[in-house]
DNA sequence: TCTGGGGTCCTAGGACCC
DNA sequence: TCTGGGGTCCTAGGACCC
């Protein structure tokens, strides 16, 4: 903890849904719903609109749709969010060089480390201001919520007090008694488990929790967990701001809308994965040594194997077949509902391998397996971007039943109109998207 | 038909080494 | 023929975050 609140930390509202909204005029002021629209998918990210019916982040999108009928129920356009988060993070390295990017929409910024006014709360102020008008400026309209404190932990909590587009600056000095009161569930690292725990010995506040005594919470929630918490319900905390971390693993898994028993129709479906954490390895000049599989079965049991090598590797064959083969000791008779492939231990250097070209042979991938795995692909989504010959841009809003429907209109046009096509309409094609480099950096 | 997909970190037990 | 202890690596599972 500083004597000066000099951490910031930075979220954007309703990211995903927001930047929905800035693309799709027909959509602003509307409850917008983005994340998985299959049987069994979950809400990532709510607008405000939608929030307003109770639906929220995590939340089924089934159990969404029945409390918010009429919302759009987008997929989302993952590379999209990824360019906008570029320039946000470039604003932020503006203010100082030590950026700790937390996700695409969160970022931890050390403003001791870059140039300051000063440190009273005014001038602070004056500087998170600042950065939310860079930060609509740059994004076409969207708006952070800031928090500025001694620490990391205040910092996070206070950029949520009053959000959406909220700013507190946290006087040095008031933490403790600022936290105190609110419930423990605010501090990072107590999610659901250790919340029960806690509720179960009396602990509901933060308060509560400086009532336990370290050896006590220790018992409750393990060594690192207990000592961790001992301290942030102080709000002591003296974690820096950290900029470079490396990835430490790379995986790819899916959840299937009816669960698969077919064993070749999981191996196919497996060696898709691997090639395509393979690929993700490459770009970025990765590879590991250590290769798992999670397998989560028809009752939500979840299982994961794994089998470390001598040397790291990036061929999409050698991860597919050894995941293949750990797939083989978990018994999937019953229904499988998620597959996924990772590789870890990752090195940041590619090894010299002589053998590549008979480690790259043929994979036994059948014709009707390739097709069926192709097929579970395919589509339109709702809400990707298209572009038709005639109309021009526009956007997925629904499709079924061999046709597709689109609406006309982009950031600069206004609400546009819709139009249905046959879902084979050669005249409409989904939009080159705007770069290739999605994972360079 | 409750419960995504990308991650990180921690724990506990066993193997193995000194 | 007793029962050590520390350290590291590996595997499986779980909690948590956005």
């Amino acid at each position: 903890m500083r004597a000066e609140p000099t951490i910031l930390h930075v979220d954007l509202d309703a990211f995903f849904a927001a930047i929905e909204q800035r693309d799709k005029p027909s959509l602003r002021g509307k409850p917008v719903v983005v994340g998985g629209t299959g049987g069994r998918g979950v809400v990532a990210t709510a607008s405000y609109e939608a929030r307003v019916f109770g639906v929220h982040s995590a939340m089924s999108t089934r159990e969404a749709r029945s409390r918010c009928p009429h919302a759009a129920y987008l997929s989302g356009r993952h590379h999209v969010y990824r360019e906008v988060s570029r320039l946000i993070m470039a604003e932020l390295r503006g203010l100082s060089p030590l950026v700790e990017p937390l996700s695409v929409d969160e970022a931890f910024v050390d403003l001791a480390a870059g140039d300051l006014p000063g440190t009273d709360p005014d001038s602070l102020a004056q500087v998170g201001q600042a950065l939310k008008d860079r930060i609509h400026e740059v994004t076409g309209g969207l708006t952070a919520s800031v928090g500025i404190a001694s620490s990391k932990l205040v910092a996070k909590i206070a950029s949520d007090l009053d959000k959406p587009d909220g700013l507190v600056v946290v006087p040095a000095g008031t933490e403790a008694e600022l936290i105190g009161p609110m419930p423990v569930r605010v501090i990072p690292g107590v999610g659901p488990a250790t919340g029960e725990r806690l509720r179960r010995v009396g602990v509901t506040t933060v308060e509560d929790l400086r009532r336990i005594s370290q050896d006590e919470l220790v018992r409750l929630v393990g060594q690192a967990h207990g000592n961790g918490l001992f301290a942030l319900c102080r709000a002591e905390d003296d974690r820096p701001v950290v900029a470079e971390r490396e990835a430490k693993s790379v995986s790819n898994e899916d959840t299937y809308d009816t669960d698969l028993v077919d064993k070749r129709l999981l191996e196919g479906l497996l060696t898709k994965q691997a090639r395509g954490v393979a690929e993700r390895l490459r770009k970025a000049r990765l590879s590991g040594r250590t290769v798992s599989i999670k397998v989560r079965l028809h009752d939500f049991t979840t299982h994961s194997r794994s089998t470390t090598l001598p040397s790291p590797t990036d061929d999409p064959a050698t991860i597919g077949r050894l995941a293949r083969a750990l797939l083989a000791e978990v018994d999937t008779s019953e229904g499988v509902r998620l597959l996924g492939v990772g590789v870890s231990g990752l090195a940041d250097w590619i090894q010299e391998d002589l053998f590549a070209l008979e480690e790259e042979s043929a994979e036994p991938e059948s014709e009707e397996v390739d097709a069926a795995v192709v097929r579970r692909r395919a589509g339109w989504s709702p809400g990707m971007d298209v572009e038709h010959t005639e109309h021009g841009p526009g956007w997925v809003w629904g499709s079924g039943v061999g046709r597709v429907t689109v609406r006309f209109e982009t950031a600069a046009t206004g609400p546009g109109p819709v139009r249905t096509f046959a879902d084979d309409d050669p005249a409409l094609s989904p939009l080159r998207r705007p770069s290739a480099e999605d994972e360079a950096d």
